[in-house]
DNA sequence: CGTACTTTTGAATCGCATCAAATCTGGTGG
DNA sequence: CCACCAGATTTGATGCGATTCAAAAGTACG
């Protein structure tokens, strides 16, 4: 494996210190592997290279919600100070990670006060990525969704999209088709201007309300 | 105040180092007082001791969003990093907060591993509690959402509400009519058992389906 | 080419938001 | 103790918007 261009290419593991990245070890997987189960003592630190793993929780109604969708990032932080995961971390797609172990991970943490920061930080940026998202989903029509992504995730008015519109859409919290029509509704009206990946919000001139019948 | 007493009834205060915990401030607020504002500097750290302080967003709507509960425990642990809050901070109840400077406050952690350690610890459980939070939000349904919230909030199954149903409705991304008729609906069909605040899943047996994905 | 997936539009349905109003509750003060 | 008030709880009627089901056109890739 080359370290340097799989670093290169990831920011998240940057800040790692060398002694530890040494101790990383990297494994492949197809979709629909587990990479853990519920109840599985937590061993290694997972940062997902490439591909998707999610933390999955079924509920006993049968039903299985989604915790965490990690993709080019680390999976479950959170497990760091626990003995066992709660959850199943499954790949959604097929998949490369890097295992760190977590006595070397956490032995690093209280060594390297600016690996201990930068991960901290991380986590602060997590929470706070995470609280926008919350809004996000807090709000009830799909143009404010789309509006306030924009508005968060895109620089000055502009969001170059990284992802398919489907894709988006589950993140939105809605489903395709009505993304589609509720972009298409923003670009009639004018309030959104549109090509290929770019999205930009056009500067109000009328009421901040952009939908419906007013 | 009566340092002893208070942190032996606060666990998340006993990894706050000696020479830091000098430097809070106590203070104590009625009901509907805001603890700070958006846009505000960030000047303390916040310990909520007694009561609830929770983090809200104004929508331009006039909805608000819930963005964290905040119940013997910090507040807004994320800005800490930052120049600015992004949102209100408003009593639930009368409550009783320790207030860190944050510059004390930084630099501590930058001294102490221990206490560096617990603060990520903290930040990891307020990212797993998001995480549950935006799944809980991508539910498309007002019943889905409240047992979702029971399987994850209650104990075993039981959720001791410790908030209004009005409250809650506004946690769950609803309005408090749907919540009201969801859980008549859900007590009607036999889904749910609730007296008073206590609210039990009745035991429904299905087992994990293998991986649906898309 | 053919397959798989995304993008796009159409039509019907359903659930939640909304507006409205009655009852219940806890707390305050006369 | 009762009157009163603010807020929470509960039920009803209505409309809108997102979901759902369906299908066609566009796109990437081997």
């Amino acid at each position: 494996m080359i370290w340097n261009e799989l670093i290169a290419r990831q920011p998240g593991l940057a800040e790692i210190p060398g002694r530890l990245m040494e101790r990383a070890t990297y494994r492949e997987m197809e979709r629909g592997r587990f990479v853990f189960r519920a109840g599985d003592r937590v061993q290694n630190m997972l940062y997902v290279v490439s591909g998707e793993v999610r933390l999955v929780r079924w509920l006993s109604t049968g039903g299985e919600v989604i915790l965490q969708r990690a993709r080019g990032g680390f999976l479950a932080e959170a497990s760091l100070g626990h003995r066992a995961d709660k959850c199943d971390a499954v790949a959604a797609e097929d998949c490369a990670v890097l295992c760190f172990p977590v006595k070397e991970f956490s032995a690093t943490l209280d060594l390297d006060p600016a690996f201990h920061r930068a991960w901290a930080d991380g986590l602060a940026k997590e929470v706070r990525k995470l609280r926008a998202q919350c809004e996000r989903l807090g709000l009830r029509s799909a143009a404010e969704r789309v509006l306030h992504y924009i508005a968060a995730e895109g620089g000055n008015g502009t969001l170059v999209l990284n992802q398919s519109r489907k894709a988006w859409a589950a993140e939105l919290g809605l489903t395709h088709e009505a993304l589609y029509r509720t972009l298409a509704r923003l670009r009639a009206d004018g309030t959104l201007h549109i090509e290929g990946e770019r999205l930009t919000l056009s500067p109000r001139v009328s009421s901040p309300r952009a939908m419906s019948s007013n």
